[in-house]
DNA sequence: CCATAATTCCCCACTTTTCCCCACTGGTAA
DNA sequence: TTACCAGTGGGGAAAAGTGGGGAATTATGG
């Protein structure tokens, strides 16, 4: 559990960053998650995830959809001294965040909840962790 | 039995340390278990896990959970100069270690119990061991 | 185009946590 | 007994995390 001070400041784990390549020159991408929560991406990351988006048709309306709704509040930033991102307000209210968040480091990227929505994510399903894992690892 | 002192720390027993590759260097991810015991892996042997997870999809809902959960408190940690591991007090938390643990060596990682929680799990089977060997092993 | 307000960014200072080091105990083997 | 190794405990330095002041930059309104 971190802290968020009243300027929208949040310090990346020493644990995550550790894993984040050099390449990315501690600039990252946040943007609007899934399940109300905010994905931060490496920008070597972010990079690719963009090549992506632009193999998809802004002909077709619902990849144009998409591709607004993923972009609409993406905003790039960069480490301060202190290892901290800024996140920017309206980001914060799409998440609920206040003055504490949950952050989870999730292969790709980095997940930022508010820490109740993140409990109730956990309990809104009913299947133990056990057979999910059976399940979903083969 | 092992004693976990109060700043989290536990020896890995010299009996379940000369099994450990050399290539992990000393170096082992902690994280969520099955039972309510906590996974210990040696790096070598989470970054095959790792690979596996990579190949889930992270637009697939089910999925996601499961990365989460499985990842949200993972933390690497290197054993100090004694050959402790400190486990982080979430983890700590989720498996109700306190001052004891029971250790488990299990192939390809290393399980860490409370006792007590141990006991009950052992109990909760009413099979016994010889008739679910018949079975497992066939 | 200027003056003012608002925001962002940089810097410094403090607190907490983590990690490194040293020391001790008890058991086992020479 | 003595030497050695495994396991245990704790103090202190270093790193990580937190908070806030103020300059620089950008936005807003006249």
């Amino acid at each position: 559990m971190y802290a968020v001070d009243d300027k929208g400041r949040v310090s990346l784990p020493a644990k995550l960053r550790k894993y984040v390549s050099p390449e990315a020159n501690d600039a990252f991408v946040i943007t609007r998650g899934f399940e109300k929560c905010l994905f931060v991406y490496p920008v070597d990351e972010w990079n690719k995830l963009e090549e992506n988006l632009r193999n998809l048709s802004s002909y077709d309306p619902e990849h144009r959809r998409f591709i607004r709704a993923f972009l609409e509040l993406a905003s790039e930033s960069q480490l301060d001294a202190q290892a901290r991102l800024t996140i920017p307000q309206e980001l914060r209210e799409y998440a609920s965040i206040q003055n504490e968040v949950r952050i989870i480091g999730t292969l790709d990227k980095i997940e930022l909840w508010n820490p109740k929505v993140y409990e109730e994510y956990k309990s809104s399903e009913p299947e133990s962790y056990e057979s999910m894992a059976a399940r979903v690892m083969r």
